[in-house]
DNA sequence: GCCAGTCAAGTCCCG
DNA sequence: CGGGACTTGACTGGC
């Protein structure tokens, strides 16, 4: 089984390469000339772009082939007072040369929403607003000249104080989502609401791939031997044409569980891994740790002179 | 130049 | 039912 690790939207050693620089909306409201302050939302999403090329260089030159982008590249991209805004327009440029690194380098990139983009709200406004942002992303994807199938991974959403009732709210709603936005989606098992089963519900109901998360089903399960549910997850991605991937942290202590911790576990790396190998031929592990891909970096040293591991580059290895 | 506080979002928890 | 915590990185203001 082969092994790709990849890493999170922003980078510990690349210094001062934020794709994720950002204006409030306070701060838009300060700037009493409303062009000039759009015209600074503009140079910020440039300069994140751009940084967002710089981060995928680095990537190269590590030898890293998946990454995720920040969701925050374009500030107040989905503000109501901002619909006016015509946001891509001078980004065109900065996201075709993206695109053209991209089909010289080619790495798998996606993206992750932040938990306030929510499909399974009974709330209408919250729900266009959360296609909104999806159809921001679907149009950077666009303005790479990348498929945006099966490029944004997602949370369920919301329990509401009854989570079967939440599911069936989630399959309701999808009938609104358009299908180009659909496509895109991939779901992932949280750590407090919906754990591995509930969320393959979903997956296998609306034929969404299943981004399974390690830590999180630790932190939320009702069945502990996700074990026994790895061929259903599997088998989401057998319409994909990307390879299966999943999340992969370690908690930051006892005490802070669901947090995150700096680096990952190389014991409970290994043992995941050694656990599935042989059921699919490719998986791509993205590392989610607060050293980034310092993170990426320090396990990859923490597995050298493992037994059973053959390194395909810097960041790639099959296990046998 | 560092540290504490602020900001943004929707949900969830507590009183 | 209302206010604060949660989460995350960026940013601001005070010293």
């Amino acid at each position: 089984m082969i092994v790709r690790l990849g890493y999170v939207a922003m980078s510990v050693e690349l210094k001062n390469a934020s794709p994720s620089q950002t204006m409030t909306f306070k701060q838009f409201l300060q700037i009493p000339d409303r062009e000039a302050a759009i015209q600074k939302l503009e140079r910020i999403a440039k300069n994140n772009l751009t940084n967002c090329l710089r981060l995928l260089k680095h990537n190269v030159a590590n030898e890293i082939h998946f990454f995720r982008f920040s969701s925050k590249l374009i500030p107040l991209a989905n503000h109501e007072e901002l619909s006016d805004w015509k946001y891509m327009r001078p980004l065109k440029e900065i996201l075709q040369e993206i695109g053209h690194y991209l089909q010289e380098h080619p790495i798998r990139v996606d993206f992750h929403p932040d938990h306030f983009v929510l499909l399974n709200s009974k709330s209408t406004d919250i729900l266009n607003n959360s296609i909104k942002t999806l159809a921001m992303h679907e149009a950077l994807l666009k303005g790479m000249g990348i498929d945006p199938e099966h490029r944004c991974v997602m949370h369920v959403g919301g329990a509401y104080e009854d989570k079967e009732k939440a599911l069936e709210q989630f399959i309701h709603n999808w009938a609104y989502v358009p299908a180009s936005i659909q496509r895109m989606i991939m779901l992932e098992n949280d750590d407090t609401s919906f754990h591995l089963e509930h969320t393959l519900y979903l997956c296998e109901k609306l034929g969404i791939p299943l981004v399974f998360d390690y830590h999180h089903h630790l932190a939320n399960h009702e069945n502990p031997e996700w074990e026994k549910e790895w061929d259903r997850v599997v088998s989401t991605w057998s319409l994909s044409k990307l390879p299966i991937k999943m999340h992969i942290s370690s908690p930051k202590s006892e005490k802070e569980y669901r947090a995150h911790a700096d680096t990952i576990d190389r014991e409970m790396f290994l043992h995941f891994l050694h656990t599935i190998k042989g059921s699919v031929h490719e998986i791509h592990c993205m590392i989610e740790a607060k050293k980034k891909d310092a993170a990426l970096f320090q396990l990859v040293e923490d597995l050298k002179g493992e037994k059973n591991i053959t390194w395909l580059d810097q960041s790639s290895f099959e296990i046998q």
